[in-house]
DNA sequence: GAAAGTGCATGCGTATCCTGATTGTCGAGG
DNA sequence: CCTCGACAATCAGGATACGCATGCACTTTC
């Protein structure tokens, strides 16, 4: 975990970081404003702790900046001024914490480790099968990148296949995890929706095992020509 | 968006009940700790108010149940004690924010919107998609700069879109989110406003998924299907 | 008490699904 | 190598469930 400090007193600033190594994360450290964004704005930080009261720049003003440039490192703000309407602002302008000094290196850092947790926690559960995505959160698939629109039927017929992507799926257990209890076994509508989504993102996502069922497989985990 | 508070207090707990719902929100109220439990373990919530000082069963114990069944909604800590010692069993039981009584209602849902935010994904308050513009701080709607009066239920339903903005939305999931608890789920009140944010937004800002939901695309991120 | 907001019920139009028939492929055996 | 049977793919039309719009009654707000 690696973190950036911004914070213009050098003796709170060099002890802060002190106390992170201390803790296990990789610290840098930036005394001023401008500084400390071209840095925000280059690395990649897992979490970053501001100071508001800067010279030159104010901090809010560079956490702005890094929202605007669609930064969205956690931010943990730091100041001295202790009114409530300044920790609004703070919190508005896209600070994800806030502490005021003086405060216990043990509470930041037990805030720091909340903040990276959550930061982590919304990890989106992305299947993948060549260059077809099916992102279950969303629910939503792309072929190269580009959306494609499913129906329901289609979507849920994808999603199954992708979820057991390598193993060969039969008829009947495609029938059984799409529709509910009785459906009438022979009919060939999965035959039906398999065809339309090889219409729709090709025809060679979807492998046809003749008398067995069906089966998707990663190109880049079984290479062919 | 739904909240969950969880004090024992009832004067207090009526007080934040009330200044959530003038801020917009869908507010569940629970003066015990099993009750409580219960609540979060059951139902759909974007956010969890919760008093440490509880009777029968202790604040972070309900936290810690909560954390171990695979909840994961950000938790904002309540406590009257002020040792930081408590803040960091808190932080570190899984709270994602925290806040010591007294305190001004305004920083606690300065906070809640943070924990919001960030919990879907969001670094800046303002929401966009397209030409419509959402100003989770002030809430305000803009249409090509132009601003836009919605009524409330309209305000929630596209404000819960526009936080999960590119994810398909069942309308069980917004009617979840958008009212508290005994709410008749076989309506077709969602539709309606739906409807009706159209009429205001223009049609092409909320996308129909048949017998999936629906979802908010940003025209920027998803060119052409 | 007027005005606005909310939620339910109705009828309508259409995208989506399923069915059944037809056409197309594969593979074994002559 | 050709033929034939079985299985799979495709197509198109009708049925249906789904979502949309509108009107109306009830509630809330000022």
């Amino acid at each position: 975990m690696r973190i950036l400090i911004v914070e213009d007193e050098p003796t709170l600033g060099q002890q802060l970081k002190s106390s992170l190594e201390q803790n296990g994360y990789a610290v840098d450290l930036s005394t001023d404003g401008e500084d400390g964004h071209f840095l925000g704005s280059t690395e990649e930080y897992d979490a970053v702790i501001l100071d508001l009261g800067l010279p030159e720049i104010d901090g809010l003003t560079v956490l702005g900046m890094w929202r605007k440039e669609g930064r969205n490192f956690p931010v943990l703000v730091l100041t001295a001024r202790d009114s409530w309407s300044d920790k609004v602002a703070g919190l508005d302008a896209g600070a994800d914490d806030y502490l005021a000094k003086p405060f216990q290196t043990e509470e930041l850092i037990a805030r720091l480790r909340a903040l990276i947790r959550r930061a982590s926690g919304n990890a989106s559960s992305e299947l993948v099968a060549g260059n077809v995505r099916l992102d279950t959160r969303s629910g939503r698939v792309t072929l190269d990148g580009e959306p494609v629109k499913l129906t329901a039927q289609e979507y849920k017929l994808l999603s199954y296949l992708m979820h057991h992507k390598g193993k060969v799926v039969s008829r009947t257990e495609l029938i059984e995890h799409i529709y509910d209890q009785d459906f009438d076994r022979d009919s060939n509508t999965i035959e039906v929706f398999v065809t339309r989504i090889r219409k729709k993102l090709g025809a060679h996502v979807i492998t046809t095992i003749r008398g067995l069922g069906y089966s998707l497989d990663d190109p880049d985990a079984a290479p062919r020509e």
